[in-house]
Parts: C-alpha cells; sequence; structure tokens
DNA sequence: CATATACGGTACTGAGCAGTTCCGGATATG
DNA sequence: CATATCCGGAACTGCTCAGTACCGTATATG
C-alpha cells in the first residue's frame, strides 16, 4: 500500500539499516549451542555474549529454534572449495592431505554443534534438513570428489559403491568423537584412511 | 539409633515394600526418553504412561536425572550372553548371523536413547560412562570375541587392531540412523560386513 | 476384621526461560 | 544542530516443569 511506498522511498535515517551483525551474532549462537546443547542454550546467553540485546536478536529472528536453524544453515557457507582442494594424484595423497589442524578442528566444532541437536533431528525435519545440509553433505562431497577423480585415473574400480564410501570416514569420527568422546588426531584419521578406507577400495597403504 | 532398628525388626507389614514396579517404570522411561530426547521428557509422562504417580518415582530416584541414569544403566542387562552368541566357524559367518530382526530393533532403539542424551555426555560424566557402559560397549564386547575367534582359527592376521575394528560396524550404523536417518536393513547391514569390514581384515566376501 | 503401609492422583510451589514491551542513548542524515 | 531511526538493556508476563505435600484407597499382615 501507500504507506510501504513511502517507506521504501524514503527509509535511509538513523543508523545502519542493513544487519551487519547478523553474521557474528550466529557465530555466537553456534559457539553457546555447541557449548550447552540446544536445550542448554538459551536467547540471553547469545545476546549477552554478543554483546547485543535479547530484543535485537527477537528482530532479527522470530523464535529460539529460528535463530538455531539459521546459525546451522549458516555453517554451510565457508566451506572450502572445490578450486581449493589437494590435487596430489594419489587417492591417499588426497585424504591425507585433508589432514591439516584447521580441518580438524572445524570438523570437531561442526560434531559438537551436532551434539546439541542430535534429539531434535529426529521430531523436527527442518534441522534435519539444514543438519544435513550444513554438517554431513560437505564433509560427504570432498570425499565424493576425491573417489570420483580416483575412478576416472582408474586407481580404483569403477563399480565400487561411492555414497557408502564417502561416508566410512566421517561416520568413524563422528562415533569417536560424539559416542567415544576421544579427541581426533593425526594418528587416528591415517588409521582410518590406511586401515578401512583403502582396503574397502581395494589398495594397501603403501 | 532406637527407631531405626525398630523398624528393621518389624518393617513387613502393608503392601509390598520391594520395587517391583522398578524395571517397569525404567522401560517406559528409556521408551519416552527415545521419543522425545531428555530435555523434552518430563518425569509426568513417565509416570502417567507407566500409571504410577509422580511421587512414587520420585520416592525411588532423587531427581530426573538420577532416573535416565538409573534407566540408561538398566539397559546393559539384558545382553545375550557368551555361550549364546553364534559360532559358525568363519569371521563373516559370524558377522552375518548377527543380523537378526530383534537385534537390529534392539540396536536402533539403543541409538535412539543414545541420541537423546547426546549432548549432555559431554557435559555429564556420570552420564557419558553409563552410556559407554551400556550402549557402546556392549557392542564392541561381541565384535571383539568375533575377531579373537578369528584370529585364534588363523583365519585373520594376529596383529590387527582389533579395537578399531570393533567400532567400525557401531560407527557406520549411528551415523546412519543418528546423522542420516536412514533405516538399518539387512543390505545396509551385509555391504557393512562385505565392503568395508571384511576388506579391513583382509578378506573378501564369498 | 483391624491396621500399618505404600501407592496413585491431585494440587501446589518455585525456578527458569521464551518472548514482549519500553526507554534512554547512540548515530547517521540533512 | 535537529531529527528519525535503531540498538542495548532492563523490567515484565506467562508458561512449563522439577520437585513436594497431602489425601483417599488398596492390600498384605496378624
Amino acid at each position: 500500500m501507500a504507506q510501504i511506498e513511502q517507506a521504501a522511498v524514503k527509509p535511509r535515517l538513523g543508523r545502519k539499516r542493513d544487519h551487519t551483525r547478523d553474521p557474528e551474532i550466529l557465530e555466537v549462537a553456534l559457539d553457546v549451542l555447541a557449548e550447552t546443547g540446544y536445550d542448554g542454550m538459551t536467547i540471553e546467553m547469545v545476546a549477552t555474549r554478543a554483546k547485543a540485546g535479547k530484543a535485537t536478536l527477537y528482530r532479527r529472528w522470530h523464535s529460539k529454534s529460528d535463530l538455531v536453524l539459521d546459525a546451522v544453515a549458516c555453517m554451510k557457507g565457508r566451506e572450502l572449495d572445490v578450486d581449493s582442494l589437494p590435487d596430489t594424484g594419489t587417492l591417499r595423497g588426497d585424504l591425507v592431505a585433508m589432514i591439516k589442524p584447521p580441518s580438524i578442528r572445524d570438523s570437531e566444532r561442526k560434531l559438537k554443534v551436532m551434539a546439541g541437536i542430535v534429539s531434535m533431528i529426529a521430531r523436527n525435519p527442518e534441522m534435519a534438513a539444514a543438519a544435513h545440509e550444513a554438517l554431513v553433505e560437505p564433509r560427504a562431497a570432498v570425499n565424493r570428489i576425491f573417489f570420483r577423480r580416483a575412478i576416472d585415473r582408474g586407481e580404483i574400480r569403477a563399480d565400487i559403491d561411492v555414497e557408502k564410501l564417502c561416508m566410512i570416514g566421517p561416520a568413524l569420527v563422528a562415533y569417536r568423537v560424539l559416542l567415544l568422546r576421544k579427541p581426533v588426531d593425526r594418528e587416528f584419521l591415517l588409521s582410518n584412511i590406511d586401515e578401512v578406507i583403502l582396503p574397502a577400495v581395494g589398495l594397501r597403504a603403501a
């Protein structure tokens, strides 16, 4: 109506209108989520730690679950893109090249976030979708590229189940972090590659 | 004091003094836990569904977390004992023999319970211990027996990492149920054995 | 049959938290 | 400098739920 056009014509006054602090707030939300889990997390915790008011958060997100949904979905963004992936010429080389401290930290944080929302995933399809898109799929995608390359260059058989193989690494890591509560270190990841993944595609470690 | 001795001398009156209904209540608690997660579960839900009063539950357990802790710990009990395990003469035979509908259902329920308490595990050592004892360790123990047998009969190399191998199956199942939300069926479990576990110990499916 | 006892059920208390409202101050615009 | 706008913060509301208190009843004992 008229008001809406009016508002659209002359909206630029006062403070910055763009939601500049959104990413910062979402980042804090993820931290709190990872530390306390969904139910342990309160809006006030997020607001306080982000030096914002509760009202500010509710101006931007309708509810707590909206905020968390958005925060989880926004983890999807900062993936390493295809061009920045290692390409060493061998499957093992590619897989081993992914073992870097920043990558490990990122992965552990994702799993802590995951731990905070697992129980919701079963009952909230939106959350399940967001978690899958942001936490499960990106990991699988990277592995998928490595396995396809290996098939293309004839390193491994073409009839292997790529989708299944993509999950082995993530599954072993998730089990270790979420259920065994043990740290993920280089040794563990190397043994995953050499003792489980490579044998599954018919390759030896050497 | 005197009262205590008196009570000890002549305590047998009224209704049954033993906590006969405890197992029933714990079973209900596990159901609710699996359905709603720890925070979604209320004492009243458990009481109502068990046709008991809230007071009855609080007479037996000091708090909600006590009840859940006890419920989880009590899942440890009804394991199949060593003698009832299959012993087919081959590693693959033993592993495949474990694929039975009751076993699958049991496993899925355990994982739903696990999903309900994952976020607590990180912050509550007692819960972590209970979950490990009741949900993680029994699965590993069965596999451990199978792998040791295979080593003893010379079917597989003696220097393989048994502890690591024990976790592969559970890890793949947990990842599929908790994060991928896909069903665990015979086909999936067979492919775990033939495409992942057996290759990892240097055996072929046939 | 009398009685002590535990049970199921209901009502209550208090705490914690999602979500709302309001206000004083900061800030960019003109 | 005046003003429109948004923000941080604090106070408030309403609800849910852990935990408690109490009561009428069922039941095993003697």
